[in-house]
DNA sequence: GACATACTTTAGAACTATTATAAACTAGGA
DNA sequence: TCCTAGTTTATAATAGTTCTAAAGTATGTC
């Protein structure tokens, strides 16, 4: 994804292209696997990668406008760190979580199917269904 | 469950029955059905229903005591309120979650029965599944 | 029952992830 | 260039949880 796409995708959501947006997108966006992240641990990836700074609070603003535009995934999951963590993957897909190192791991949607499932409770509807895989050594 | 099987509980899990554990327990284990809860809601409950005084520090050194002996489990999901969860179900069980009401409902084991599942990543090896169906309106 | 001691509770401070504030800065249109 | 709404920033505030260390208590021994 190259430099004039990255603003197209940030202009057709609305998101001024600022230097910081730009890079966090770049950053994000510009790879081919799933990248899953910490504030944190993007925080120190972009000091080391770039030249910009980067405010606590604009990293945190950024994520959210790139989830809320639907570029980005929260996971629902409450690791050994409190902390939340972002997904690169938008697709509805599953996850192999690794507590020792605290690692998530892409599971393709279509790589579970289920034989069975329950039917949603009266009055409400299923938004959606994630799996977490729990791995050990 | 009665006052003296709640004794043993504690017990043989190498717990002193202090007054604050046995509240506890008799309110958490002395019912039916699954309960989810988080601190501040069972704070509110046994403010509620008893006339012992909980420190905040107590309740939750009592359910990390109570979790580690094996009698609740810690529910590994990132809700709105960034609380932690803990259920009275400690068998392997899966959840419907309304994000709306921050409520979780218990979906049995075997409720759930998979076609088709991904093997752990190489020198890893699975530890327990959880599914999670979020649920709207 | 009194005593000793390890375990437990407690109030409050500390910690940490995240969000709010409000002043300075900037992208983009006129 | 100028204006203005949108954005970034440093910092304070918030909130869930854990830590501290002093006071209290359960339990084994006499
Ligand atoms: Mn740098
Ligand atoms: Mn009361
Ligand atoms: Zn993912
Ligand atoms: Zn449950």
């Amino acid at each position: 994804m190259k430099k004039t796409s990255i603003l197209n995708k940030l202009r057709s959501s609305g998101l001024r292209p600022t230097k910081q947006r730009v890079e966090i997108a770049k950053f994000l966006f510009n790879r081919d696997k799933t990248f899953h992240f910490t504030v944190e641990s993007l925080g120190k990836h972009l000091a080391k990668k770039t030249t910009t700074k980067f405010a606590l609070a604009t990293i945190y603003n950024t994520l959210h406008a790139f989830k809320k535009a639907g570029h980005l995934n929260e996971v629902h999951l409450r690791g050994k760190n409190n902390t939340t963590y972002f997904d690169t993957n938008i697709s509805n897909h599953h996850h192999f979580y690794d507590s020792e190192t605290s690692e998530l791991i892409d599971i393709n949607d279509n790589e579970i199917t289920f034989d069975k499932l329950p039917k949603a409770p009266n009055g409400k509807t299923i938004k959606n269904l994630e799996v977490i895989i729990n791995l050990k050594n």
